[in-house]
RNA sequence: GGCGGCAUAGCCAAGUGGUAAGGCAGAGGUCUGCAAAACCUUUAUCCCCGGUUCGAAUCCGGGUGCCGCCUCCA
């Protein structure tokens, strides 16, 4: 069975076919580290993040490069407004990226490279796209000659007239046509800069995912993928420059995921309604926002709001409650091996999964697997009798599926209760034992009202976190 | 104007020809000292109008509503 994608550039779903069989060589367009990132960025990177794992599960051997963008405009901007240098800035928003990724379960990169880093490597294609005639410098500035290739607009499949009729005014005269673009722009005075053959200047936004994907993954890369709207003009003119660069195809197949829209409105500077990860985080369990970004299809827009993210919270935690009773059933377990029954019905659901993920990462349908999956687990666990085999079979496929490739739950995490908890359950225990339901339930409540809920079960009392 | 998407139960959301997955919420039941968790049962003629077909949420035409890109916004 393979992997079908759907291809931004064909407007069909393929099979996947890297160009190196059981390799894939994976770029996902990463943050401008001008400020926090938002839960739009975090689509993107929890998405892919499920992408790679998954491929992985496969079996490929998963290369996986995202940038940082750590010069343009809007950090220019920023120092400008806050008085400190755009590297500080970068290396600021950098480190609080990482912050947000790892609370969220997203994996690094093989590479995280920057685009300062890469200054030389970007001069040196800016002069091979001269030489090629491909660009042309003007005032320190060098500009892509867009019109030089016929296949301009095939990403998004808009011609350049059409491109040309819909596009605002121009006005930056120094370009000979208006849908050209910057690959390095002449610094104002005062901006940062580096030396060039045109003067003190900084590459353009485009450039830098060109090179550096190049410099990582050669020149085709299997899959390059980032927010829909980067489609154009983006990773249009990224297909330009590196295909007037290699003379090669860049991307075999490009994947655009969908927004996110905030109470049915678009997340934007100007409404107000950005909603960052750090904050959110505050509010929500990694796992509910996971749960949150990955139940619908990933290129349909969803829409965040709190009554979601409740529903998001109240749907993590059945899957959190099942893991935790498995767990707690698996102390009395009976010493045995999974029977042929369950380990049948586990094999039908994990193929099930992987239909559902082959098919254009249908993470929703995915997830709704999982849920058929808790659903025997919390049968298995109600019977009276039970081996440890039965329990590890179905643990072992909560982490496979739900953990290692949906990122939705820690089977691992131990949880602890401390001294006077443990004692305040054992006299509950004593206190049923002579059937004083009062102070049963009088501790009950407390540590409920702590966090703590207890259960009475055929095997003994369990708890969990609320 | 060009390109594209979406409209499925109270809410979220799958589903591209054969009589509607899953989750949340609600109702009833079982279990329990009572709970909780869990399990069982229960809640949709799929925006409207035509058409194709033995048969359509699914295909075609028209309409209505909402949205995205065409601006260095994920």
């Amino acid at each position: 069975m393979t992997v079908l994608l759907y291809n931004t550039m064909t407007r069909s779903k393929e099979k996947l076919e890297p160009i190196h069989p059981g390799k894939i060589k994976m770029y996902v367009c990463g943050p401008t580290v001008y400020n926090y990132i938002h839960i739009g960025n975090a689509r993107v990177f929890v998405f892919f993040d499920v992408v790679r794992r998954y491929l992985r599960h496969l079996g490929y051997q998963v290369t996986y490069v995202q940038n940082f963008t750590d010069v343009d405009d809007r950090l220019i901007q920023a120092s400008i407004e806050t008085g400190r240098s755009v590297p500080e800035i970068a290396e600021q928003y950098i480190e609080a990226y990482f912050a947000d990724m790892d609370a969220l379960r997203v994996e690094r990169a093989d590479v995280h490279p920057r685009a300062t880093e890469h200054i030389p490597e970007m001069i040196e294609a800016v002069q091979d796209l001269i030489a090629k005639g491909y660009a042309y410098e003007k005032n320190g500035d060098v500009y892509y000659r867009s019109l030089h290739k016929k296949d301009y607009g095939k990403l998004s499949h808009q011609s350049l007239d059409e491109l040309k009729a819909g596009a605002r005014i121009e006005l930056n005269e120094r370009k000979e046509h208006p849908l050209d673009f910057a690959l390095w722009k002449a610094a104002k005075p005062g901006e940062i800069s580096w030396d060039s053959p045109w003067g003190p200047g900084r590459p353009g936004w485009h450039l830098e995912c060109s090179v550096m994907a190049r410099k990582y993954l050669g020149d085709t890369l299997d899959i390059h993928a980032g927010g829909v709207d980067l489609c154009f003009p983006h990773h249009e003119n990224e297909i330009a420059q590196s295909e007037a660069w290699t003379g090669k195809t860049f991307v075999r197949y490009w994947l655009h995921n969908g927004f996110i829209n905030i109470d049915n409105e678009k997340m934007s500077k100007s409404l107000g309604n950005i909603v960052k990860v750090v904050e959110l985080r505050q509010q929500y369990s990694p796992s509910a926002i996971r749960y949150f970004l990955l139940s619908s299809h990933y290129r349909h827009p969803i829409n965040f709001n709190a009554e979601v993210m409740r529903q998001a919270e109240s749907s993590v935690e059945r899957i959190e409650t099942a893991v935790t009773n498995l767990k707690h059933r698996k102390q009395t377990a009976l010493e045995g091996t999974a029977p042929e029954e369950l380990i049948s019905e586990l094999n039908g659901l994990a193929d099930r999964f992987v239909a559902e993920m082959n098919d254009d990462f249908n993470t929703a349908n995915a997830i709704s697997v999982l849920f058929d999956a808790v659903r025997l687990a919390n049968e298995w666990v109600a019977r009276p009798v039970i081996t440890k085999g039965a329990v590890d079979a179905i643990l072992d496929w909560m982490k496979r599926y739900a953990e290692d490739i949906l990122g939705l739950v820690e089977l691992e995490k131990q949880e602890s209760l401390d001294a006077e908890v443990e004692a305040l359950i054992a006299e509950r225990q004593q206190a049923r034992k002579e059937r004083n339901f009062q102070r049963a339930d009088e501790i009950r409540d407390y540590l409920a009202s702590k966090g703590i809920i207890l259960e009475d079960t055929p095997q003994g009392v369990r708890w969990r976190r609320k």
